[in-house]
DNA sequence: TGTACATCAGTGAACGCGCGTTCACTGATGTAC
DNA sequence: TGTACATCAGTGAACGCGCGTTCACTGATGTAC
Protein backbone atom coordinates (compact mmCIF):
# COMPACT_ATOMS: atom_id res chain seq x y z
CA UNK A 1 0.00 0.00 0.00
CA UNK A 2 0.85 3.45 -0.62
CA UNK A 3 2.27 6.30 1.53
CA UNK A 4 -0.95 8.75 1.52
CA UNK A 5 -1.39 12.37 3.13
CA UNK A 6 -1.66 12.74 6.85
CA UNK A 7 -5.53 12.66 6.60
CA UNK A 8 -5.97 9.19 5.16
CA UNK A 9 -5.17 6.96 8.09
CA UNK A 10 -8.08 9.37 10.06
CA UNK A 11 -10.18 9.13 6.79
CA UNK A 12 -10.32 5.34 6.93
CA UNK A 13 -10.16 5.21 11.29
CA UNK A 14 -14.16 6.76 10.31
CA UNK A 15 -15.19 4.45 7.41
CA UNK A 16 -13.90 1.20 10.36
CA UNK A 17 -16.23 3.39 12.79
CA UNK A 18 -18.97 4.47 10.69
CA UNK A 19 -19.28 0.75 9.14
CA UNK A 20 -18.98 -0.61 12.75
CA UNK A 21 -21.49 1.68 13.98
CA UNK A 22 -24.62 -0.34 11.50
CA UNK A 23 -22.81 -3.80 12.17
CA UNK A 24 -22.61 -3.72 15.41
CA UNK A 25 -26.36 -2.42 15.54
CA UNK A 26 -27.52 -4.87 13.32
CA UNK A 27 -25.48 -8.08 15.15
CA UNK A 28 -24.67 -7.19 18.30
CA UNK A 29 -21.58 -6.59 20.16
CA UNK A 30 -20.59 -10.35 20.75
CA UNK A 31 -22.05 -11.15 17.30
CA UNK A 32 -19.67 -9.17 15.10
CA UNK A 33 -16.06 -10.57 14.76
CA UNK A 34 -13.34 -8.20 13.93
CA UNK A 35 -12.38 -9.70 10.68
CA UNK A 36 -16.59 -8.96 9.20
CA UNK A 37 -15.88 -5.78 11.01
CA UNK A 38 -12.66 -4.76 9.01
CA UNK A 39 -13.97 -6.20 5.71
CA UNK A 40 -17.32 -4.07 5.97
CA UNK A 41 -15.17 -1.32 5.69
CA UNK A 42 -13.19 -2.95 2.92
CA UNK A 43 -9.94 -4.18 4.80
CA UNK A 44 -8.53 -7.38 6.09
CA UNK A 45 -8.35 -7.68 10.10
CA UNK A 46 -4.83 -7.62 9.86
CA UNK A 47 -5.09 -3.64 9.67
CA UNK A 48 -7.36 -3.03 12.57
CA UNK A 49 -4.52 -3.06 15.37
CA UNK A 50 -3.40 -0.03 13.67
CA UNK A 51 -6.49 1.99 14.46
CA UNK A 52 -7.60 0.73 17.55
CA UNK A 53 -5.43 -0.55 20.61
CA UNK A 54 -8.77 -3.96 20.74
CA UNK A 55 -12.05 -4.54 19.84
CA UNK A 56 -13.70 -3.11 23.16
CA UNK A 57 -11.65 0.17 22.13
CA UNK A 58 -13.23 0.29 18.71
CA UNK A 59 -16.93 -0.52 20.20
CA UNK A 60 -15.98 2.35 22.65
CA UNK A 61 -15.07 4.89 19.96
CA UNK A 62 -18.18 3.41 17.88
CA UNK A 63 -20.63 4.04 20.89
CA UNK A 64 -19.84 7.30 21.72
CA UNK A 65 -19.86 8.28 17.81
CA UNK A 66 -23.25 7.04 16.99
CA UNK A 67 -24.10 8.80 19.93
CA UNK A 68 -22.50 12.14 18.82
CA UNK A 69 -24.56 11.84 15.60
CA UNK A 70 -27.77 11.37 17.04
CA UNK A 71 -27.47 14.60 19.52
CA UNK A 72 -26.59 16.13 15.94
CA UNK A 73 -29.36 15.09 14.62
CA UNK A 74 -31.62 15.92 17.08
CA UNK A 75 -30.01 19.39 17.12
CA UNK A 76 -32.11 20.13 13.90
CA UNK A 77 -35.45 18.77 14.88
CA UNK A 78 -38.10 20.10 17.67
CA UNK A 79 -39.42 17.62 20.52
CA UNK A 80 -41.92 16.42 19.31
CA UNK A 81 -40.63 15.60 15.94
CA UNK A 82 -38.02 13.44 17.75
CA UNK A 83 -40.56 11.10 19.58
CA UNK A 84 -42.29 10.80 16.20
CA UNK A 85 -39.53 9.70 13.97
CA UNK A 86 -38.11 7.83 17.23
CA UNK A 87 -41.49 5.70 17.30
CA UNK A 88 -41.87 5.17 13.79
CA UNK A 89 -42.59 1.70 12.17
CA UNK A 90 -39.60 3.21 9.42
CA UNK A 91 -37.13 3.59 12.94
CA UNK A 92 -38.31 0.29 13.99
CA UNK A 93 -37.46 -1.67 10.87
CA UNK A 94 -34.18 0.01 10.10
CA UNK A 95 -32.48 -1.17 13.16
CA UNK A 96 -28.55 -1.20 11.96
CA UNK A 97 -29.32 2.57 10.66
CA UNK A 98 -31.43 3.46 14.12
CA UNK A 99 -31.01 4.35 17.74
CA UNK A 100 -27.63 2.63 19.05
CA UNK A 101 -29.51 2.25 22.54
CA UNK A 102 -33.03 0.60 20.76
CA UNK A 103 -30.45 -1.73 19.73
CA UNK A 104 -27.47 -2.17 22.46
CA UNK A 105 -28.69 -0.74 25.73
CA UNK A 106 -28.54 -4.01 27.48
CA UNK A 107 -25.08 -5.66 25.84
CA UNK A 108 -23.47 -2.43 26.70
CA UNK A 109 -24.54 -2.98 30.19
CA UNK A 110 -22.99 -6.29 30.04
CA UNK A 111 -19.72 -4.64 28.93
CA UNK A 112 -16.53 -3.39 30.32
CA UNK A 113 -16.75 -0.40 31.83
CA UNK A 114 -14.67 1.67 28.74
CA UNK A 115 -18.15 1.56 26.98
CA UNK A 116 -20.28 2.10 29.43
CA UNK A 117 -18.79 5.14 30.02
CA UNK A 118 -18.61 6.20 26.76
CA UNK A 119 -22.36 5.24 26.31
CA UNK A 120 -23.09 7.24 29.65
CA UNK A 121 -21.24 10.45 29.12
CA UNK A 122 -22.76 10.57 25.11
CA UNK A 123 -26.25 9.52 26.32
CA UNK A 124 -26.14 12.48 29.13
CA UNK A 125 -25.29 15.09 26.39
CA UNK A 126 -28.45 14.16 24.79
CA UNK A 127 -30.41 14.22 27.62
CA UNK A 128 -29.07 17.99 28.75
CA UNK A 129 -30.13 19.02 25.29
CA UNK A 130 -33.76 17.81 25.79
CA UNK A 131 -33.42 19.13 29.36
CA UNK A 132 -32.37 22.65 28.27
CA UNK A 133 -35.37 23.06 25.97
CA UNK A 134 -37.71 21.23 28.36
CA UNK A 135 -36.73 24.50 30.86
CA UNK A 136 -34.17 26.87 29.40
CA UNK A 137 -34.04 28.57 32.61
CA UNK A 138 -33.41 25.67 35.15
CA UNK A 139 -32.12 22.39 32.70
CA UNK A 140 -31.41 20.55 35.36
CA UNK A 141 -34.55 20.21 37.29
CA UNK A 142 -35.88 18.62 33.85
CA UNK A 143 -33.42 15.84 33.35
CA UNK A 144 -34.80 12.73 35.12
CA UNK A 145 -37.87 13.74 33.08
CA UNK A 146 -35.79 13.83 30.00
CA UNK A 147 -33.95 10.63 30.88
CA UNK A 148 -37.12 8.62 32.02
CA UNK A 149 -39.12 9.69 28.49
CA UNK A 150 -36.13 8.24 26.31
CA UNK A 151 -36.45 5.16 28.25
CA UNK A 152 -40.31 4.97 27.60
CA UNK A 153 -38.62 5.67 24.05
CA UNK A 154 -36.05 3.20 24.01
CA UNK A 155 -38.60 0.32 25.46
CA UNK A 156 -41.42 1.00 23.44
CA UNK A 157 -38.97 0.55 20.29
CA UNK A 158 -37.32 -2.59 21.49
CA UNK A 159 -40.91 -4.44 22.38
CA UNK A 160 -42.39 -3.13 18.83
CA UNK A 161 -39.54 -5.06 17.21
CA UNK A 162 -40.02 -8.30 19.55
CA UNK A 163 -43.80 -8.41 18.51
CA UNK A 164 -44.58 -10.87 15.59
CA UNK A 165 -47.92 -9.07 14.95
CA UNK A 166 -47.46 -5.69 13.00
CA UNK A 167 -50.54 -4.57 13.93
CA UNK A 168 -49.92 -4.49 17.89
CA UNK A 169 -46.30 -3.58 16.85
CA UNK A 170 -47.90 -0.26 14.91
CA UNK A 171 -50.29 0.02 17.88
CA UNK A 172 -47.59 -0.50 20.14
CA UNK A 173 -45.55 2.45 18.55
CA UNK A 174 -48.66 5.39 18.08
CA UNK A 175 -49.48 4.02 21.72
CA UNK A 176 -46.04 5.16 22.96
CA UNK A 177 -46.11 8.75 20.81
CA UNK A 178 -48.99 9.47 22.87
CA UNK A 179 -47.65 8.54 26.50
CA UNK A 180 -44.29 10.50 25.64
CA UNK A 181 -45.57 13.57 24.19
CA UNK A 182 -48.11 13.22 27.20
CA UNK A 183 -45.50 13.16 29.63
CA UNK A 184 -43.00 15.53 28.29
CA UNK A 185 -46.41 18.22 28.30
CA UNK A 186 -46.03 18.57 24.28
CA UNK A 187 -49.65 19.70 22.87
CA UNK A 188 -50.66 17.17 19.75
CA UNK A 189 -53.55 15.99 18.29
CA UNK A 190 -54.25 12.56 17.31
CA UNK B 1 -24.40 -43.34 36.11
CA UNK B 2 -27.54 -44.75 37.67
CA UNK B 3 -30.65 -45.76 36.08
CA UNK B 4 -33.12 -43.46 37.87
CA UNK B 5 -36.51 -43.07 38.29
CA UNK B 6 -38.55 -41.73 35.51
CA UNK B 7 -38.94 -38.44 36.91
CA UNK B 8 -34.99 -38.35 37.20
CA UNK B 9 -34.41 -36.78 33.43
CA UNK B 10 -37.11 -34.42 33.95
CA UNK B 11 -35.69 -32.80 37.07
CA UNK B 12 -32.10 -32.36 35.27
CA UNK B 13 -33.46 -30.92 32.71
CA UNK B 14 -35.83 -28.36 35.06
CA UNK B 15 -32.07 -27.94 37.09
CA UNK B 16 -30.09 -26.66 33.63
CA UNK B 17 -33.45 -24.33 32.90
CA UNK B 18 -32.82 -22.76 36.10
CA UNK B 19 -29.47 -22.41 35.91
CA UNK B 20 -29.33 -21.10 32.30
CA UNK B 21 -32.12 -18.55 33.27
CA UNK B 22 -29.27 -16.99 35.77
CA UNK B 23 -26.76 -17.27 33.51
CA UNK B 24 -28.42 -16.31 30.67
CA UNK B 25 -29.76 -12.92 32.02
CA UNK B 26 -25.97 -12.38 33.57
CA UNK B 27 -23.96 -12.91 30.67
CA UNK B 28 -26.31 -12.36 27.58
CA UNK B 29 -27.06 -15.13 25.29
CA UNK B 30 -23.60 -15.22 22.93
CA UNK B 31 -21.97 -14.47 26.38
CA UNK B 32 -23.20 -18.28 27.74
CA UNK B 33 -21.09 -21.29 26.52
CA UNK B 34 -23.12 -24.76 26.34
CA UNK B 35 -20.43 -25.84 28.59
CA UNK B 36 -20.77 -23.23 31.25
CA UNK B 37 -24.16 -23.48 31.42
CA UNK B 38 -23.97 -27.58 31.92
CA UNK B 39 -20.71 -26.54 34.58
CA UNK B 40 -23.56 -24.39 36.36
CA UNK B 41 -26.40 -27.29 36.74
CA UNK B 42 -23.10 -29.33 37.91
CA UNK B 43 -23.04 -31.41 34.73
CA UNK B 44 -20.68 -31.73 31.56
CA UNK B 45 -21.34 -30.43 28.78
CA UNK B 46 -21.63 -33.68 26.88
CA UNK B 47 -25.22 -34.40 28.50
CA UNK B 48 -26.87 -31.51 27.02
CA UNK B 49 -27.98 -33.11 24.12
CA UNK B 50 -29.72 -35.78 26.00
CA UNK B 51 -31.80 -32.50 26.92
CA UNK B 52 -32.01 -30.26 24.21
CA UNK B 53 -31.82 -30.32 20.37
CA UNK B 54 -29.38 -27.31 20.33
CA UNK B 55 -28.36 -24.40 22.06
CA UNK B 56 -31.13 -22.24 20.48
CA UNK B 57 -33.46 -24.73 21.79
CA UNK B 58 -32.31 -24.44 25.39
CA UNK B 59 -32.70 -20.50 24.76
CA UNK B 60 -36.04 -20.66 23.90
CA UNK B 61 -36.83 -23.08 26.89
CA UNK B 62 -35.28 -20.97 29.09
CA UNK B 63 -37.11 -17.86 28.00
CA UNK B 64 -40.62 -19.24 28.03
CA UNK B 65 -40.23 -20.79 31.29
CA UNK B 66 -38.97 -17.38 32.87
CA UNK B 67 -41.79 -15.40 31.88
CA UNK B 68 -44.18 -18.05 32.64
CA UNK B 69 -42.66 -18.18 36.37
CA UNK B 70 -42.79 -13.84 36.07
CA UNK B 71 -46.47 -14.56 35.23
CA UNK B 72 -46.68 -16.78 38.10
CA UNK B 73 -44.93 -14.18 40.36
CA UNK B 74 -47.10 -11.74 39.05
CA UNK B 75 -50.64 -13.02 39.77
CA UNK B 76 -49.61 -12.81 43.49
CA UNK B 77 -49.07 -9.16 43.65
CA UNK B 78 -51.07 -5.87 42.58
CA UNK B 79 -50.39 -3.83 39.59
CA UNK B 80 -49.00 -1.16 41.60
CA UNK B 81 -46.79 -3.69 43.36
CA UNK B 82 -45.50 -5.27 40.28
CA UNK B 83 -44.51 -1.74 39.02
CA UNK B 84 -43.11 -0.60 42.06
CA UNK B 85 -41.23 -3.86 43.33
CA UNK B 86 -39.82 -3.93 39.09
CA UNK B 87 -38.59 -0.31 39.43
CA UNK B 88 -37.15 -0.50 42.74
CA UNK B 89 -33.12 -0.53 43.25
CA UNK B 90 -33.08 -3.99 44.26
CA UNK B 91 -34.47 -5.12 41.14
CA UNK B 92 -31.98 -3.01 38.98
CA UNK B 93 -29.21 -4.71 41.15
CA UNK B 94 -30.42 -8.30 40.23
CA UNK B 95 -29.95 -8.48 36.83
CA UNK B 96 -29.64 -12.19 36.92
CA UNK B 97 -32.55 -12.88 39.37
CA UNK B 98 -34.58 -10.36 37.65
CA UNK B 99 -36.78 -9.57 34.48
CA UNK B 100 -35.48 -11.32 31.09
CA UNK B 101 -36.86 -8.89 29.44
CA UNK B 102 -34.83 -6.28 30.81
CA UNK B 103 -31.84 -8.45 30.53
CA UNK B 104 -31.99 -9.99 27.17
CA UNK B 105 -34.62 -7.95 25.08
CA UNK B 106 -32.40 -6.60 22.09
CA UNK B 107 -30.48 -9.92 22.10
CA UNK B 108 -33.92 -11.88 21.77
CA UNK B 109 -35.00 -9.37 19.01
CA UNK B 110 -31.75 -10.24 17.03
CA UNK B 111 -32.44 -14.35 17.87
CA UNK B 112 -33.86 -16.96 15.51
CA UNK B 113 -37.68 -16.93 15.04
CA UNK B 114 -37.61 -19.88 17.92
CA UNK B 115 -36.49 -17.76 20.26
CA UNK B 116 -38.88 -15.03 19.44
CA UNK B 117 -41.76 -16.78 19.06
CA UNK B 118 -41.03 -18.26 22.41
CA UNK B 119 -40.70 -14.30 24.04
CA UNK B 120 -43.87 -13.25 22.36
CA UNK B 121 -46.24 -15.71 23.09
CA UNK B 122 -44.95 -16.28 26.64
CA UNK B 123 -44.87 -11.70 26.73
CA UNK B 124 -47.81 -11.32 25.98
CA UNK B 125 -49.61 -13.52 28.31
CA UNK B 126 -48.16 -11.21 31.60
CA UNK B 127 -49.86 -8.61 29.36
CA UNK B 128 -53.11 -9.95 29.05
CA UNK B 129 -53.43 -10.66 32.72
CA UNK B 130 -52.61 -7.03 33.22
CA UNK B 131 -54.97 -5.76 30.82
CA UNK B 132 -57.90 -8.66 32.39
CA UNK B 133 -57.21 -6.21 35.68
CA UNK B 134 -57.06 -3.00 33.93
CA UNK B 135 -60.55 -3.40 32.37
CA UNK B 136 -62.28 -6.96 33.63
CA UNK B 137 -64.92 -6.70 30.92
CA UNK B 138 -63.16 -5.77 28.10
CA UNK B 139 -59.20 -6.93 28.41
CA UNK B 140 -58.27 -6.51 24.59
CA UNK B 141 -59.05 -2.66 24.77
CA UNK B 142 -56.28 -2.09 27.76
CA UNK B 143 -53.72 -4.63 25.75
CA UNK B 144 -51.58 -1.54 23.86
CA UNK B 145 -51.26 0.25 26.99
CA UNK B 146 -50.78 -2.75 29.47
CA UNK B 147 -47.68 -3.12 26.76
CA UNK B 148 -46.57 0.29 26.48
CA UNK B 149 -46.51 0.67 30.34
CA UNK B 150 -44.21 -2.82 30.49
CA UNK B 151 -42.27 -1.27 27.85
CA UNK B 152 -41.38 1.83 29.78
CA UNK B 153 -40.42 -0.59 32.63
CA UNK B 154 -38.64 -2.33 30.62
CA UNK B 155 -36.42 0.89 29.53
CA UNK B 156 -36.40 2.57 32.51
CA UNK B 157 -34.62 -0.17 34.51
CA UNK B 158 -32.13 -0.26 31.38
CA UNK B 159 -31.10 2.66 31.74
CA UNK B 160 -30.90 2.87 35.21
CA UNK B 161 -28.78 -0.05 35.12
CA UNK B 162 -26.67 1.43 32.37
CA UNK B 163 -25.79 4.97 34.40
CA UNK B 164 -22.96 5.21 36.72
CA UNK B 165 -24.21 8.20 38.57
CA UNK B 166 -26.46 5.57 41.45
CA UNK B 167 -28.08 9.12 42.35
CA UNK B 168 -29.34 9.47 39.49
CA UNK B 169 -29.99 6.06 38.11
CA UNK B 170 -32.43 6.05 41.86
CA UNK B 171 -34.18 9.21 40.52
CA UNK B 172 -34.57 7.66 36.92
CA UNK B 173 -36.72 4.18 38.64
CA UNK B 174 -38.78 6.83 40.80
CA UNK B 175 -39.86 9.09 37.89
CA UNK B 176 -40.65 5.99 36.42
CA UNK B 177 -42.70 4.61 39.07
CA UNK B 178 -44.72 7.86 38.80
CA UNK B 179 -44.63 7.73 35.13
CA UNK B 180 -46.04 4.31 34.70
CA UNK B 181 -48.67 4.40 37.65
CA UNK B 182 -50.39 7.94 35.89
CA UNK B 183 -50.39 6.15 32.72
CA UNK B 184 -52.08 3.10 34.51
CA UNK B 185 -54.59 5.62 36.38
CA UNK B 186 -53.35 4.12 39.63
CA UNK B 187 -54.16 6.37 42.82
CA UNK B 188 -50.86 6.62 44.52
CA UNK B 189 -49.01 8.87 47.09
CA UNK B 190 -45.68 10.15 46.18
C1' DT C 1 -31.73 -64.81 47.75
C1' DG C 2 -28.14 -64.56 44.11
C1' DT C 3 -26.35 -63.74 39.51
C1' DA C 4 -26.35 -61.97 34.53
C1' DC C 5 -27.88 -58.65 31.79
C1' DA C 6 -30.24 -54.46 29.75
C1' DT C 7 -30.85 -49.71 30.48
C1' DC C 8 -29.57 -45.02 29.83
C1' DA C 9 -28.07 -40.44 32.21
C1' DG C 10 -23.92 -38.70 32.27
C1' DT C 11 -18.62 -38.41 31.01
C1' DG C 12 -14.89 -36.54 28.59
C1' DA C 13 -12.22 -36.37 24.43
C1' DA C 14 -12.51 -34.94 19.93
C1' DC C 15 -14.48 -32.48 15.50
C1' DG C 16 -14.11 -28.16 12.57
C1' DC C 17 -14.67 -23.43 13.07
C1' DG C 18 -14.37 -18.52 14.09
C1' DC C 19 -12.77 -15.68 17.69
C1' DG C 20 -9.28 -11.63 19.16
C1' DT C 21 -4.69 -10.74 18.48
C1' DT C 22 0.24 -10.80 16.55
C1' DC C 23 3.67 -10.26 13.17
C1' DA C 24 6.76 -10.68 9.08
C1' DC C 25 6.07 -8.86 4.92
C1' DT C 26 4.45 -5.81 0.69
C1' DG C 27 4.53 -2.09 -2.32
C1' DA C 28 3.12 2.64 -3.82
C1' DT C 29 4.49 7.00 -2.77
C1' DG C 30 7.27 11.20 -1.04
C1' DT C 31 11.92 12.68 -0.19
C1' DA C 32 17.07 13.11 -0.74
C1' DC C 33 20.61 13.55 -3.68
C1' DT D 1 15.17 14.95 -14.47
C1' DG D 2 16.47 10.33 -12.67
C1' DT D 3 17.59 6.95 -9.13
C1' DA D 4 17.86 4.95 -4.27
C1' DC D 5 15.80 4.81 -0.23
C1' DA D 6 12.62 5.54 3.85
C1' DT D 7 7.95 5.44 5.11
C1' DC D 8 3.92 3.14 6.77
C1' DA D 9 -1.11 1.67 5.72
C1' DG D 10 -2.52 -2.46 4.70
C1' DT D 11 -2.03 -7.83 3.79
C1' DG D 12 -2.61 -12.46 5.04
C1' DA D 13 -0.98 -16.35 7.59
C1' DA D 14 -0.57 -17.92 12.04
C1' DC D 15 -1.18 -18.10 17.44
C1' DG D 16 -3.99 -20.29 21.27
C1' DC D 17 -8.57 -20.54 22.70
C1' DG D 18 -13.44 -21.41 23.39
C1' DC D 19 -17.38 -22.20 20.64
C1' DG D 20 -21.51 -25.71 19.41
C1' DT D 21 -21.83 -30.35 18.50
C1' DT D 22 -20.76 -35.54 18.20
C1' DC D 23 -19.79 -39.96 19.95
C1' DA D 24 -17.65 -44.12 22.05
C1' DC D 25 -17.72 -45.25 26.52
C1' DT D 26 -18.97 -45.82 31.81
C1' DG D 27 -21.20 -47.65 35.62
C1' DA D 28 -25.05 -47.79 39.07
C1' DT D 29 -29.40 -49.49 39.12
C1' DG D 30 -33.83 -52.27 37.98
C1' DT D 31 -35.35 -56.55 35.96
C1' DA D 32 -35.27 -61.54 34.59
C1' DC D 33 -34.37 -65.92 35.87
Amino acid sequence: MARYGKEHKQTTRRRIIEAAGRRLKRDGIDGSGVATLMADAGLTNGAFYAHFDSKVDLVASTVADQLREQRKRYGRQSLEEIVRGYLSPQHRDDTEGGCPSAALLDEIVRSSDAVKRAYTDGQLAIIDDAAARLAPDDPQSKRVQALTVFALMVGTLQLSRALADRQLADDVLDQGIHNALALLGVQHQG
